[in-house]
This record gives structure tokens, C-alpha cells and sequence, in this order.
DNA sequence: CGCAGAGTTGATTATACTCAAATCCAGTGG
DNA sequence: CCACTGGATTTGAGTATAATCAACTCTGCG
């Protein structure tokens, strides 16, 4: 609720780019919202800020290494962190004029920033950046849709299955694979307390289902079918 | 999911429901809508089906009455209603190339279909479309992410409590409204089970925040103060 | 009327939360 | 090299919120 407030009566972000098919299908009016390749990496310490819920959004962003979680906060602090962006990822693209999310670097983590600009122009200077862009915005409606799944009507083991298949699936080749972010970060992804996390995994970890080690960040999946199974 | 209509009930809203929250950085010519029927339009008996997750997502849909429900089901049916699409909204909008939700009718309505074609192509042939169907998807995304934040943190109270408000702002122009669905679908956009919906709407009932009457469908809100306030 | 579907209410339970303490670990400095 | 520290994680005990199971009421409709 507080978003569509914090929004309304004011003014409807102009056109937004999106492509209702595909990348060659490209929006069109005015200063639409992507791209252009500023360059400048941009190293980011744990914990560092990238941009912050209201901001202006004048940029958008590819991870080069490292992750940064785009999250909401309440006003007494609950958080809901709605993605992991990994290497490689493009987050912060908004529609609208600003960000609706806050960003910031789980771990020490390099990012590069794009200026913001109409989808065509991007599409025409530098196509493979253009696809990357629309396939971000694909990929990121996606999965916020199967997480609404996941948060409303998942039990917490399910919850904590789907999210280490989806991790595996993105950070490693095996089955192996260090986890960026603490057990905070998961909790508040996955609508969950630290301490349900942490119960779970153990029980997975009894159960023969995963091996934890150093710290319980790095994770092996052993039964990745049962994981499948629990995933519903 | 859908673009909000500030409309009472059953009219077609025209440019007004598009318009409500942003009408300085929307231009629209009166009715374009109706006079560009790109579709026909259909009417829908109540649970009747649009489309299935995985059809060929070939067109897109506007709510011309009634009330429409986007959805996904869990392999054991538990379900999780994305949004519900109420007159202007427009829905099945896909970035890719196949629904990812289900979409049927709530209750009797009636929808327009529109042929997904390229984005520049809409744009240019019917700009106020165009306009319509970018803001549709930039609430879309918002109220996506809006609505995780509800599943994933907030308390049965609170989520009953900002669906009201929600609800209440757009089907309403005073405090006095009609739910087009029932428990079920309310309990599944919110991530909860009927009997806590309802016991959540009888206790603002006793506590004198709303008034419920006519077999419940019928809400007045009383003291939207009190409800701002639990929506957290 | 009487029936069926929707909604409410009650009793009980389970899942996940809360509060609290113990353990683990990486990094630091003696 | 190792004890110390503080943050992260795990584990435990008790609890609360919302789920489950079940009965009952209401409403609209033939």
C-alpha cells in the first residue's frame, strides 16, 4: 500500500519501454527507460548502498561480481527482499521515474552503471545490451510472479527448497556451491525468520538432502530430487 | 497486475481509468478505446475461463465489466491469485511468448480482446492503447512487488486491512463498496485461509473499523484511519 | 420451503515465531 | 601461535498466529 500512495496523484511515469514481444518489438515515446552504457564499474564494499527506494532513477545497473539484493522496508523495518542479483544480472530498470526498490551490496561486489535512456536508442547503439535488458525485465517479471507463489502459499520447507534449486541453478555447474548472502538475507527473501532458515537447512542437512560446511555458506545438494519433490 | 480503476463498478470507465493517476502525463483523446476495437468483445459466465498458464499468449485482454482473477496453481491446487482485473484493467499482457498465469471470471463479465502485436505498431495505430497498455504493465511490475511485500511480511490483519483499501479505492468513490469475489479468492490473493479471512472481517466488524452486510459482499469502511494504520 | 453454496464460528492443532542461550568462526591483537 | 572478540548461526523451550477440522447459519434460488 505504501508504494501506490507514496505514488499516487502525482505523476504517471511516462512511457516505459517494454516490448511486449520480444527485443525487437521496442517502446517507443519519449524518455522511456533504458540505456546507455556509461561505463564506470563501480566497486561496493558489504553492505554498501547502491540506490535507495525513491531515488531517482537515473541509472541502471549490471553486476560484474559479487551480489546486491534489491529489497522493501516497512516502516518498522520489516524487509522483503524480492531479489539476489549475481554476476552478470541487471537490476535497478524501472519503468517508472524512480526506484522503487533499495539496493545495496550483500558482499564486496562490482557493479556497472548504465544511464538510463529510451529502449530504441539502447537497441540501436548496442543491441546486445538491448537484449540483455529485455530479457532482464523478462526474467524479472517471472520470477516475481513465481515468488508471490512462494511467499503466499509455501510452507517454509518448500520455501527453503525452491530457493537453494534456484540458487544451485544460477551460482554453480554442480551441485556445489557457496551461498553469498547470510541467513538474514534468505530469511527476508523467503518470508521466513532467521531461525526457521536455519532449522530447515539443518533438517535438510539430517536428512541427507544437502551437506552444509565452513561457516554453513557453502552447500552441497545430495538429493536434488527430493529437493524437486519438496519444491511442489 | 492491472491498472487501477478509480471508476465505480460496472461502466466502462473510457480514458478515466487510466487516466486517474496520472492525467497530466496522459493524453487521451475521449473514448479511443471503443473506437478502435482491435477486438470482440466477450462475455463471460462466472469461473468461465480466458486462459490457461502455457496457452499461446496471442492476445491480451481489457476488463470491459466484471471482475477477472489472474492466477497460478500449485501441482496439489493450492493457488495464488496475482490480482484481480476490475473494469479497464488490462490483463494477460505477457512479455514472452505464453501466459504464465491462468485468467478466468470472478463473476459474470466481459472482456475485449486485443491481438498482441508490436509494441511501436500499437503505439502508433492507437497511442491512447499504447499508453494504457505501458501503464498497465508499470503497475503490473509495482503492484507485484507491492504484493510480495504483503505476502512475505505482513500479518493477516494487515493484509485484510490493505485489501480493503485497495479495494476500496478502486471500486469505490466513498467508503462504500461491494467485493465482487468471495472469501476463497480473497484468502488466495492474500496468502491466507477463509476462516481467517473472515474471522480477520468480523473482528474489524466488532471493532468498528468496517460494516459488513448482504451476505458480506457489501463493505463500508468507517474508520479508514484505523485501517491505514494496520496496513503497516 | 428446502437445498446448495457461501460464510461464520468454535475447538483444537501445527507451523513457524519469539525469546534466550549456546556454539561456531573469522579476524585481531597480544 | 593462540586467546579473545563480535557477528553469524544453531539449538532449545515456549508461544502465538493462523491453519485445520467441524459444525452451524445465512442467503439466494428453484
Amino acid at each position: 500500500m505504501q508504494a501506490y500512495t507514496a505514488i499516487s496523484g502525482s505523476r504517471l511515469p511516462t512511457a516505459a519501454a517494454i516490448a511486449m514481444k520480444g527485443a525487437a518489438a521496442m517502446p517507443h515515446r519519449s524518455d522511456a527507460m533504458t540505456a546507455k552504457p556509461v561505463g564506470v564499474a563501480r566497486v561496493l564494499g558489504k553492505g554498501e548502498e547502491v540506490f535507495a527506494e525513491g531515488d531517482a532513477a537515473e541509472f541502471f545497473y549490471k553486476v560484474v561480481s559479487g551480489t546486491v539484493r534489491t529489497y522493501k522496508l516497512l516502516n518498522d523495518g520489516r524487509r522483503q527482499i524480492d531479489a539476489f542479483h549475481l554476476a552478470g544480472d541487471i537490476f535497478g530498470l524501472e519503468t517508472g521515474e524512480e526506484h522503487r526498490f533499495s539496493a545495496d551490496a550483500v558482499d564486496a561486489a562490482k557493479i556497472v552503471a548504465f544511464r538510463r535512456r529510451r529502449f530504441e536508442t539502447l537497441a540501436h547503439d548496442d543491441p546486445e545490451l538491448g537484449d540483455q535488458v529485455m530479457s532482464s525485465m523478462m526474467r524479472s517479471l517471472e520470477r516475481a510472479h513465481d515468488h508471490m507463489m512462494l511467499l503466499g502459499r509455501k510452507t517454509a520447507q518448500e520455501k527453503v527448497a525452491s530457493f537453494l534449486l534456484d540458487m544451485s541453478r544460477r551460482v554453480s555447474k554442480g551441485d556445489r556451491f557457496d551461498l553469498p548472502m547470510q541467513r538474514t538475507d534468505i530469511a527476508d527473501h523467503l518470508g521466513l525468520t532467521i531461525e526457521t532458515v536455519s532449522r530447515t537447512l539443518t533438517q535438510f542437512a539430517r536428512e541427507g538432502l544437502i551437506k552444509l560446511a565452513a561457516a554453513s555458506r557453502s552447500v552441497v545438494l545430495c538429493d536434488k530430487d527430493a529437493l524437486r519433490r519438496l519444491n511442489a
